[in-house]
DNA sequence: TTGAAAGCGCTAACAC
DNA sequence: GTGTTAGCGCTTTCAA
């Protein structure tokens, strides 16, 4: 007496199939598969029984036997910051049609946690990997390195990848919006940022920021940062902090644009001039700045065409040079002042 | 010859571990795994050379000689709109010191999508399932019931679970809100959703919302449905549209705080009375409110809570019936009016 | 077009 | 404490 016809909730193999069809496991396998030559009516007959039994093939013992997994890792900070769920769409988007799979792991912008991560990831034997950030423990870089893959460092292009990188320069993106800033004539500059010591993007953005203040002859007139909390309403209170200490500053640069535009919301609740007494920026292009009263000066950061590129190396159907640059345009909306005529 | 000492770049087994440290195979996976009792030499001995090499374990050979795998599919149908993010902190939370992980699927709200999702994961031998709604193909379910693991279905308790649920009952929810509409003195009333005819929790909201109203002799004066775009925007367009149409209009009810958000914006900008002329009300409670400048209506999600509830189901931890319901609270925030002292 | 045998890299179960 | 043997459920390879 055989386990399967014994035991209903036993879980079903090839074997029950190929039992309850008549046709051996192998060409069972060829029909769930599609691969090689098999008769219309043995196929008929296999998919028959497949579907009649509820069969789902186990993954785990065809990867082990075929040494192919359709798994692809991707590894990224955190999925709360409406960045990254649209960088998983342009993933997905490319993915959908290769057979391969996006599977997530979040690591809170925590090197050991990141660590962690991909070590259990690569443990899965993945067809590639994709992972936020060129800033990696060395132990990281030396697994990913090792294992043989393709790997895709997005986000950021300011420093050496493992393997590919995709993504923008955000020191340039930070030098571009000083000067844009200088150029509208603003010069007492304040930075409000949150406190995030492993957010090296945000770190890249704030240096060519100052970077390119300090060509000018300036310097930020104040900064501020907070942690955790409802990055809407920090936003409120750090701008409300910078400008009570700091009275005379007319320029607040904001490290993204969720605490942006919270800064936004307080400015006009308080009946400040925007943007001809203060001028305010912020970073990303979340699509949520367009309901806002007035629309937040940013910069896009691509996150969907970064996906979508990253994807592209991973399925081959792309090969582009190590590093591949993504230019974001900067979209000053309503909250930098026009350029004055002249110079 | 050997392969593995002739070819670097050769993915290392465990055999790879076990000739460099002169070690049985046996007695390396017991090290790797702090498995069984080995003495503190040889251990040393071997996690010595097994971090020399760069061995990272190969799960799917582990899994399947084990019949174990480490994994708990969770499949939902967005990440971008701020309510799954929290479920998911939920879940990690609570698996994290269980050796489980989570593996995110997403649905788009496609019954076929979420189909293919389930049964892609459910081909991996995962330990358990968590799956957002109560709503799913035939053919979903009976792959879910066959798997012979714990199926958590969250977010919803209104319908019949293939295993196990927890959630809240969003048919009370739209209920409630509906009562303390009315009983705050509002009588004409409209309804601002997103069309989406598979967000089910949203549908059963609006139901549970309409039934009350019937109860107190009232009904919906307007109605309003989008798709797509920037929530806040939509918010704000809804709204304008639904003033437009119906002027004496007292009450906006959303099927989300995303939108609602946006609608408040709007009856600001336009410099209306709220909460005096117009009351507003949203769904979920997400901290995005908190930066509002006002505080609109809301009723919590408990996504927090659905979260680590269900992953203690499928952890073990927790041994309940087949149904957990939480209990959402209203929290009237600045856009419904104080109920009038009398009756 | 179909089937039989071997083995993917690991671990359970049992020696020693 | 450590080693040996026999698979896990599939796919590869080769034969028919």
């Amino acid at each position: 007496m055989t386990k399967p016809s014994s035991d209903p909730r036993h879980t079903l193999t090839l074997r029950d199939v190929s039992e309850a069809s008549g046709v051996s496991e192998m060409t069972v396998s060829r029909v769930l598969r599609n691969r090689g030559d098999v008769s219309p009516q043995t196929r008929e007959k296999v998919l028959e029984a497949a579907r009649a039994l509820g069969y789902v093939p186990n993954k785990i013992a065809g990867a082990l036997a075929s040494q192919r997994v359709n798994l692809v890792g991707v590894v990224i900070p955190s999925l709360s910051n409406m960045v990254f769920p649209e960088v998983m769409t342009g993933i997905s988007e490319v993915l959908e049609g290769t057979g391969l799979q996006p599977v997530v792991g979040v690591t809170n912008y925590l090197p050991d946690r990141e660590e962690k991560v991909i070590y259990e990831m690569l443990s899965w034997r993945p067809s590639g990997m994709i992972v936020a950030g060129l800033e990696h423990s060395d132990a990281s870089r030396a697994m990913l390195r090792r294992a043989g893959i393709p790997i895709v460092e997005i986000m950021d292009i300011d420093g050496d990848p493992i393997d590919h990188a995709v993504g923008i320069s955000h020191r340039r993106a930070g030098r571009q919006m000083a000067e844009a800033i200088i150029a509208a004539g603003y010069r007492r500059i304040a930075f409000l940022g949150t406190q995030m010591p492993n957010d090296h993007r945000a770190r890249k953005r704030l240096e060519g920021f100052e970077e390119a203040l300090a060509k000018a002859g300036l310097q930020l007139v104040d900064r501020e940062f907070y942690s955790g909390g409802s990055a809407l309403l920090k936003g409120r209170e750090m701008t409300a902090v910078v400008l009570n200490r700091t009275p005379d500053v007319d320029f607040l640069y904001y490290s993204n644009d969720m605490i942006g535009a919270g800064g936004l919301l307080y400015c006009l609740d308080k009946g400040l001039d925007v943007p001809g007494r203060i001028g305010l920026a912020g970073f990303n292009g979340v699509e949520l700045l367009d309901g806002l009263p007035r629309k937040l000066a940013t910069m896009d950061a691509c996150r969907l065409e970064i996906g979508r590129k990253a994807a592209e190396i991973i399925a081959g159907k792309a090969s582009p040079g190590a590093k591949v640059e993504l230019f974001p345009k900067l979209e000053p909306g309503d909250t930098i002042r026009p350029v004055s005529g002249q110079h």
